[in-house]
DNA sequence: ACTCATGTAATATACTGAGTTACATGAAAG
DNA sequence: CTTTCATGTAACTCAGTATATTACATGAGT
């Protein structure tokens, strides 16, 4: 299955946000995203609602950081863009009068529900700080280049 | 977004074939899947190569259970079906020059990497025997009934 | 006024899983 | 040995959906 790699690019506009005073043109956070401006906006509007970020119309307008890196976390953004589907698997009939398929749902729900659990407590114990402060790990010369 | 239904779907067909003696044909156990029988036949002959079930042609043919449910797992059926994707968050560029992007991989792939091994270990814990047995638990009456 | 940037609805595109059709193969029944 | 029935499989269609794109409105700055 294709996987929707949404999340992974909300973050990597984010910390591109966190890399610069100035703030970035829809346009450009798109193209280090390998993405469309317009989608860029998307994404970003559920942020922006949360006052995570905030937009400035017209010239030396775009988009900035207005939250504290550290008090955010990876649950809070994965949230903002609609918490979209983590499993790629799930049941036909979640409810149905057949006990074998009740029976299938048992066993595989409740695996299905751990999974997810252990992720969205990953995500509840990683701030946008910690995301960042990786990046300083990495051989030093260029730590906010593109 | 759309959850595949391919691994309850395998799942209730060899419980509801575990439930009778003779062998089922395709288009039974589609009915009782709610597909069709051709996509049975794809799906099940996967299982047929690792010997879990056998299918015969013409007439009073169809699959029938070749394996000790005590000893085949969930995790031997998932792999049998071609072992489709678990998650359906992932990363864009999976190696990428980019910094920012790397840091993202980083903490997200851990995360990812993390919920992946909890399903797979919990499909390994379970045999296709456990699961039947949940059948048993409930109310007396049509044990077998679809 | 003019330019630039976002806001957003509407539309198009791409992809993919699932379903369907069609026909070949082989087994059992008569 | 012909008919019937069931699987085996390739090829194709269909439907759903995420993403990308187009188009135009809104409002800030120059």
């Amino acid at each position: 299955m294709k996987k929707s790699t949404k999340f992974s690019d909300v973050l990597h506009i984010l910390l591109h946000m966190a890399g610069s005073r100035n703030p970035a043109r829809s346009e450009t956070l798109a193209k280090s995203a390998q993405t469309n401006p317009v989608v860029v906006r998307r994404i970003m509007a559920g942020l922006r609602e949360r006052g995570f970020v905030q937009s400035e119309k017209g010239h030396g307008g775009g988009w900035s950081l207005s939250c504290d890196l550290k008090k955010v976390t990876l649950y809070d953004v994965y949230d903002s863009i609609g918490a979209p589907t983590m499993l790629a698997l799930g049941n036909r009939a979640e409810s149905s009068k057949c006990l074998v398929e009740k029976a299938v749902n048992t066993a595989t729900g409740h695996a299905f529900r751990e999974a997810e659990s252990l992720l969205i407590a990953n995500f509840r114990n990683t701030t946008l700080a910690d995301v960042h402060s990786i990046i300083k790990k990495y051989p030093r010369g260029h730590a906010k280049r593109k």
